[in-house]
DNA sequence: CGAGCAGATGTTGACGTAAACATTCCCTCG
DNA sequence: CGAGGGAATGTTTACGTCAACATCTGCTCG
């Protein structure tokens, strides 16, 4: 009954049907074994977990997947990892399907062109996936262009509302709204922006929100400086506001741009914040080293990614549908580059 | 012939037996259209992707998987997804492989503790990958605790040899002997070190660099003050620094470290560079807009990305095996926070 | 004009697993 | 003491795909 049977195969590992025989059961108890379950006598599994281990056994996931038709699997699509945002947003998520026993299946997106995420849909479709979660990050991606399998449960992460999958997404106004209002708080006149890029929901969500806040107080809204998120449209936007006069509140976009400004306002000799007041956005791990440490709006990136793993898998595994959007809340956390203008109006 | 045969399940989707029921020709058939397969009469091939796309259909990997003994999968365990060059290092990867068809399966690991290290191993090993990259970063990952199955492919990110698996990384000493030698040629009499934490590989290579560069330099070495790569650390090191009398030049682990203790020199009315000068380690992409704008070296993830999907993909297709480290060059970054002392000895 | 061949298409079986159903054995209880 | 029941274990089958082999058609060429 105990015969071993030689290797079959140089470059496939041995199956349940080796180990079975080797313990001299069924392929049967062998799986149950596998999987845990209670109705196997004690002599029987300590056997079959010894085979197990003497053969080097280890379960093949794809024939599993085959049987089941479930992969235990969620893809990822990104655009972008090098945000600090976007890898925050990745490590939440990752975490959180580890913890419900999901693996992560991650497909960047080199450019954010149609085609491109066209090829990262199409690799997904390839049904190695339970559900989906989409990172945007800009308009790029309209409903009618994509294409993803009815019955596919996604969720995507983004400030655009939408009618055919689950949003959630940190409160983008809310969070300007903060900003913005901190400042006036102050006694600041009005508050200068470094938008995002145009092609952003988020940046735009942001620039609104400011604008709201200024009309809403009855300030007059200077012109938006449009950056891209990087320090480097940062400085170029600090440079601009440096030669307006009259300017003693800046509102960036996001962190890096403020620190781009900050460093244009050190170069014009621009004292921050005794001239200037900045506030960023995103509250990055580095903000509050940053010359004055930062005042900016915390984005809870860890809450975002848990949240979007827990309506997918609500999804998938009981069908739950969450309609609408979901928003997390962001706070203000005032460091050193604010303070209230040096002459008050 | 073309008649059509009402779906089976509701959950699973639509089969190559489907398509070939609808398109009236036989599943083999089917199968070759889906792969490209050039002896498929033009009509015949047109039929079936009509049907493929009227049925919406999409190729289960699974059972693909299951056939071919492949996966055409890679996964990624990696130590906190929240560092800069871990992120970047993922990207590239990400990139890499899939430019060459494969997707990524991301394993995190929580906790860097030998449990949670074999729970993220235990993961992988269920097979569904064709070849693993590990990206460690400290010592707790000995070669005795890590059981990998046998046979599977394996490319290590770290700066420590081993024996066992082809190991890939920065050129970690050279770019500490660049950053060291820099501050020398600037005229310091020696550099002081704040080092990354003690569990880090990379950080005792970077510090044994800095101090071999001082003693071939005949120079004398003062004691490394620890960090752990953090801003906070960082400051705090800068502020213990700032205490010492003599101190001209710094050379800090990695690039947050550096700004941590950038402020704390500014809180200290200490100036960069005229007082201390500082270099830091990585380039992260915000060093340029330090205040003052970083001298760092240069470390290239993407590189150290591409490679190890290079070696990893030689290894699972063609059997080549990788022997020894190999290394990515650094380089130094002058910017505007190190020149010459004040006081030239 | 028929042997032979090339190209298109069909049939069979196996990859490793687990659900559903079948069998065996032993114990309890009327 | 035998029917009935429950626990352990075995047998069969299907999941979706593709390699290998089999078949069929039409055409070339001696």
């Amino acid at each position: 009954m105990t015969e071993v049977l030689p290797a079959r195969s140089a470059s496939r590992g041995p199956s349940m049907g080796d180990v079975a025989a080797h313990a001299g059961v069924s392929t049967q108890t062998v799986s149950r074994v596998a999987n845990g379950l209670q109705n196997v006598e004690q002599g029987t599994r300590e056997r079959v977990l010894a085979s197990m281990r003497t053969l080097g056994y280890r379960p093949n996931k794809a024939a599993r997947a085959l049987r089941l038709g479930r992969f235990r699997n969620i893809g990822v699509i990104m655009f972008t990892l090098s945000s600090f945002g976007n890898m925050r947003t990745l490590d939440a998520i990752a975490v959180a399907a580890a913890r419900a026993g999901y693996s992560i299946t991650l497909v960047p997106v080199e450019h954010t062109t149609q085609s491109d995420v066209s090829v990262a849909l199409a690799r997904l479709i390839e049904q190695a996936v339970d559900g989906v979660v989409i990172v945007i990050e800009a308009h790029i991606v309209d409903k009618a262009d994509v294409e993803l399998p009815p019955g596919l449960p996604v969720v995507v992460i983004d400030s655009a509302e939408r009618d055919d999958y689950p949003v959630i997404d940190t409160d983008q106004m809310q969070g300007a709204r903060l900003a913005t209002q901190h400042l006036l708080d102050l006694g600041h006149d009005t508050v200068w922006h470094v938008a995002g890029p145009e092609t952003s929901y988020s940046a735009s969500r942001r620039e609104q929100a400011w604008r709201d806040t200024l009309v809403q107080a009855g300030r007059q809204v200077p012109d938006a400086v449009r950056g891209d998120w990087s320090t480097a449209s940062g400085y170029a936007a600090g440079l601009d506001l440096s030669r307006v006069a009259g300017v003693t509140a800046v509102f960036a976009g996001n962190d890096q741009m403020a620190l781009g400004a900050l460093r244009a306002f050190h170069e014009r000799g621009i004292d921050v914040p005794g001239d200037i007041s900045v506030v960023g956005f995103d509250d990055m791990a580095e903000a509050d080293s940053f010359w004055p440490p930062l005042t900016t709006i915390h984005q809870d990136f860890d809450v975002v990614g848990r949240r979007s793993i827990e309506i997918l898998l609500a999804e998938i595994e009981r069908g739950e549908t969450t309609p609408g959007m979901v928003v997390a809340p962001t706070r203000l956390v005032v460091r050193s580059s604010t303070a209230a203008p040096r002459h008050v109006g």
